[in-house]
DNA sequence: TTGTAAGCGTTATCAC
DNA sequence: GTGATAACGCTTACAA
């Protein structure tokens, strides 16, 4: 059967490199060239080879060339679980960005998502073993690993991102999680505050670790224990933000030396827990004092405006990426880097000096 | 040089189908077969096969067979040009349900961005004419198209979601937009309302039309015309929900006879019209009910909590990632179909009889 | 500068 | 039931 008859096929499959050289009077060789190393071929015949691209419509496979070459310009995302939170656009923002910055480099961007279940591992692992991804760029915590087969050995580069993985080997872009955090409790101590109520994510995650250490540091600083704070929460997910926070509420309430400061690890738990304890006839800032963590836009909306750490999700973004384009070309860096891009504090009307130091 | 040698070189690429095949005392198609077809195997050299696969970790390069077989089995996304809004979750849900449905049936996400720019619609193209993708989905209006290649002649299977395109030819999946305005409009009547205001998406929009059918019609059933509703923004992006909310207050400010209930197209219109009608000394329901579109979790935790119409997005993205699973089976479907699935009101405290009907 | 030909790692069509 | 062998569409030595 003709090539020339495809288009009457069943599964038509466009025109090909050689349906180009044909029309051109060229060989497919000559083809190729002409439209990867323009400069490697006459002047002329890579015009009438562009023409002829152009009048049939050609687009290279770009599976054959990676096949070819060995090189798949397929970048592979790993997400965490749950892509959602309650407010926050974290996780979309970052996939902008890196989507913007990947194209640019001429790479694609493949998304999985990495629940807890050994299915998803084995997929990400047959992404990454079987040639289908360049480089992998990972938001959880955990490398995959499922069989024998972990992708820490795939031979990929790998860069973290919100996380700090370079004590594992892995390049990281994070924020100063613990830096901001500490920073802003130090702003609360100043105005007054000396005792804390803390709304913690997941005991032992990451951000949970350095967020609640950055507490603990400026209460130090200013002379005050680590008794200074009560924590709740801890036993969810970031994803449950919402719960965490009106959990809080309840121990909040049950306290008897209640806290004038409340330090929430994200925007969600601060969110509900200013409603819950607004429903309780406190007010804020005058009774309680709330900040949270992640910047969400939606905060500048809340009763009263949230002050929040922003968190530099497409500048993270930027760097994870060209931190991964750098791995790919020239091997990744020994030892491992990490690059901290600052959060930044939005202050707005949650914050203020406690009742009873006026 | 030796395949077996490959461990040593700079760009290790695993095991071949031909080590396997080696290690296992059989001819490469046989392997080939074992994997794919177990049943046309015998059962003896099948274990044989499996055993040699996993020792050496073998992972099948699903290029390669991708470029054999001649079906990539690679979905492509098409998101509008800004991936985040202030709060709704609607892009990250969508995600996440069509990954999902996706990865059971084999196949992976790959993610592009259509901006309003030649480079990301020249960007699309290749994909779709480069032979990576097997199917499309896009939630944005309008199929790309740049010098003569249009996505519509790509020979591939394309659903839309959120905008009904099933007059254009391509099978969408949709949720009640107007049904849904109408419904909840009609509520409000009944609530005693008879002035209403409109915060409007970009004018000409699809959701913006229906949405806005949806309340002319409710009003045209309670004998009330359109100049019931005063209609504020228009000119921005659902991407700029927020800043539509801000100046729809003063747009509502400067009313001579003010309406009593707000109908808001997004939660971020909703969201940051309260905000600012609260700062004016209004009361919310009391004086100006409000109502939005979109179903973000954080509406549960407003001041007052929002009432919002919940998209179906779970569904809607089982419902799209089936249906083009089945096009790519069977053919799309002629005439092309629009799937429905309704979205749900959720009733909270920002709607309330208007207080001059009391 | 251009053409020839040998792969890239699979799958599928044949014979055996 | 299994084994050669020819594709899939492209790139790249190497030869001309």
């Amino acid at each position: 059967m003709n090539r020339k008859d495809n288009v009457t096929q069943d599964e038509p499959s466009g025109p090909l490199m050689a349906d180009v050289a044909r029309l051109a009077g060229v060989a497919i060789s000559t083809v190729s060239r002409a439209l990867a190393n323009p400069g490697r071929v006459n002047e002329k015949t890579r015009a009438k080879i562009d023409a002829a691209a152009k009048q049939l419509g050609y687009t290279p496979n770009a599976m054959a060339r990676s096949l070819r070459v060995g090189k798949p310009n397929t970048i592979m995302i790993i997400l965490p679980g749950s892509l959602y939170y309650g407010a926050s656009q974290i996780i979309p923002q970052v996939l902008q960005s890196i989507n913007k910055s990947l194209i640019k480099a001429g790479y694609n961007l493949m998304i999985a998502n990495l629940d807890r279940d050994e299915t998803s591992e084995r997929y990400i692992l047959d992404l990454a073993f079987g040639g289908t991804a360049r480089g992998v760029i990972i938001l959880s915590s955990k490398l995959p690993e499922v069989d024998g087969r972990s992708l820490a050995q795939a031979g990929l580069p790998v860069v973290s991102m919100l996380l700090d993985m370079s004590d594992a080997g892995t390049p990281s872009v994070v924020t100063n999680d613990r830096a901001a955090v500490r920073a802003v409790s130090r702003e609360l101590v100043g105005l007054g505050h000396r005792r804390f109520f803390y709304l913690a994510g997941p005991e032992g995650n990451y951000h949970d670790v350095e967020r609640y250490a950055g507490v603990v540091e400026a209460l130090a600083e200013a002379g005050l224990g680590e008794d200074a704070v009560v924590r709740s929460g801890g036993s969810l997910d970031y994803q449950q933000g919402f719960r965490i926070g009106l959990e809080g509420v309840a121990d909040f309430e049950a306290l008897e030396n209640r806290p004038t400061a409340v330090i929430a690890t994200s925007d969600d738990m601060a969110i509900s827990f200013m409603s819950g304890i607004r429903k309780l006839g406190l007010r804020i800032p005058e009774d309680v004092s709330v900040v949270s963590f992640d910047g969400s836009p939606v905060c500048a909306f809340c009763t009263p405006p949230l002050s929040t750490i922003e968190q530099p999700v497409e500048e993270m973004g930027q760097a994870a990426a060209a931190l991964l384009l750098e791995a790919i070309e020239n091997g990744p860096p020994t030892p491992a880097s990490c690059t901290v891009v600052p959060s930044r504090l939005i202050t707005r009307e949650s914050m203020a000096p406690p009742a009873l130091s006026r």
